[in-house]
DNA sequence: CTGAGATCCTGGGGGC
DNA sequence: TGCCCCCAGGATCTCA
C-alpha cells in the first residue's frame, strides 16, 4: 500500500525518468481507471502533452503537464507506475493504461485490484482543496498539530488516517508513529496530553522521513517506478509483527481492529 | 459531527 | 495435494 514515503519515492523516480518527454500515444485497456474531464477523451487529451514536472500531493503522484493540466494518480493498494525504457519487450503485468513517449519509452499504470485511478484535471482545477496539511511541510508545526486534536473524540489512529486532516499517512506509518510516541492507537485524540501530542508530531515526521530515506516499505508488493523494492520493512517496530517482541519493552506485539483497519501495537509501552 | 457498513477487486492464505 | 472460501484494504458513499 503506497503511502507518503512510497509515493514520494515513485514521484522522484518519475521526475528523473519522464520529465521533458512528450506523449506520442495512450492505450487504455480498462476504461474506469483513466478519468478525463467531462466531454473529453483521456487518450486524445493526453496525446501531444509534455511532462513538465512530477510531484506528490498526499498519496497522489502528480504529473504536471506543459498545458497547465495535471494528471493525478492514486495507486490505492496495488497500483504501480512503471517506466519502461525504449525497446522494452513485454507489457508489464496487469497494465491498464500505457502512456507511450516519442522516444520509445513508456509509463505504464498497472493494478491487480483495479482500485487505483488516473485523473486528468483541467488547468487550475482545485482538485486537492479539501486535502489536509502535508506532514513534512513547514505548515505542519507542533503547535498546529497540538490544536488539531482539541475536541476530537475519534481514536487517534483514525485521526491520523483522515486524509482531510493530514495528507499521506496510511496504516503502516500511523502504527509506527504511535508506537514511537508511546501512544495507544485507540486513545481518543482529545484526551492525549500536550507533551504526548508533541511526541506524536515529531514521531510522524521522523517515521516518514526515515521511510523516505529507505525508499519506502515493501510489505506486500510495493515497487517504485524502476521496479525496485523499498527497505523500510526491515525497520518496522510493530506493523505486521504480531506476536514478535516489542523492540522497546519486549512484550509481544498485538493486533486489533480499529476503524475496520488492522492495527499493530504494544500493550506494554503504548498508553 | 461521528461512526458503522457497504462497495470495489483479486491473489493468496487458511481450513479441511 | 488440491480445492474452496473468505479476507485485506483506501477512499467514498449511504445511513443511523
Amino acid at each position: 500500500m503506497p503511502e507518503l514515503p512510497e509515493v514520494e519515492t515513485i514521484a522522484r523516480g518519475l521526475a528523473n525518468a519522464v520529465t521533458g518527454k512528450t506523449v506520442a500515444s495512450v492505450a487504455v485497456t480498462m476504461a474506469k481507471i483513466a478519468i478525463a474531464p467531462a466531454g473529453e477523451s483521456f487518450q486524445e487529451a493526453l496525446t501531444g502533452e509534455t511532462i513538465a514536472a512530477v510531484g506528490r500531493r498526499g498519496k497522489y503522484v502528480v504529473l504536471e503537464l506543459a498545458s497547465g493540466r495535471r494528471l493525478a494518480v492514486h495507486l490505492r493498494m496495488t497500483g504501480r507506475l512503471i517506466v519502461q525504457a525504449p525497446g522494452y519487450s513485454e507489457p508489464y503485468p496487469y497494465t491498464h493504461v500505457r502512456v507511450s513517449f516519442t522516444d520509445g519509452s513508456a509509463l505504464s499504470f498497472a493494478d491487480v485490484r483495479q482500485f487505483g485511478r488516473m485523473r486528468l484535471l483541467p488547468a487550475g482545477d482545485p482538485w486537492d482543496a479539501d486535502g489536509g496539511v502535508e506532514p513534512l511541510s513547514k505548515g505542519f508545526t507542533s503547535e498546529a498539530f497540538v490544536s488539531m486534536l482539541d475536541g476530537r473524540r475519534t481514536p487517534i489512529k483514525t485521526f491520523l488516517l483522515d486524509q482531510s486532516r493530514i495528507a499521506g499517512v496510511g496504516n503502516i506509518y500511523a502504527c509506527e508513529a504511535l508506537w514511537e510516541a508511546g501512544i495507544r492507537p485507540s486513545r481518543p485524540a482529545h484526551k492525549i496530553t500536550k507533551p504526548a501530542r508533541r511526541r506524536l508530531h515529531g514521531a510522524v515526521r521522523d517515521v516518514l522521513q526515515r521511510a523516505i530515506a529507505a525508499r519506502g516499505t515493501s510489505v506486500d508488493d510495493y515497487v517504485d517506478a524502476e521496479g525496485l523494492r523499498g527497505g523500510y520493512q526491515n525497520q518496522l517496530a510493530v506493523y505486521g509483527r504480531l506476536g514478535e517482541p516489542c523492540p522497546r519493552c519486549g512484550k509481544p506485539i498485538v493486533r486489533t481492529v480499529l476503524g475496520q483497519r488492522g492495527t499493530w501495537w504494544c500493550r506494554g509501552c503504548q498508553k
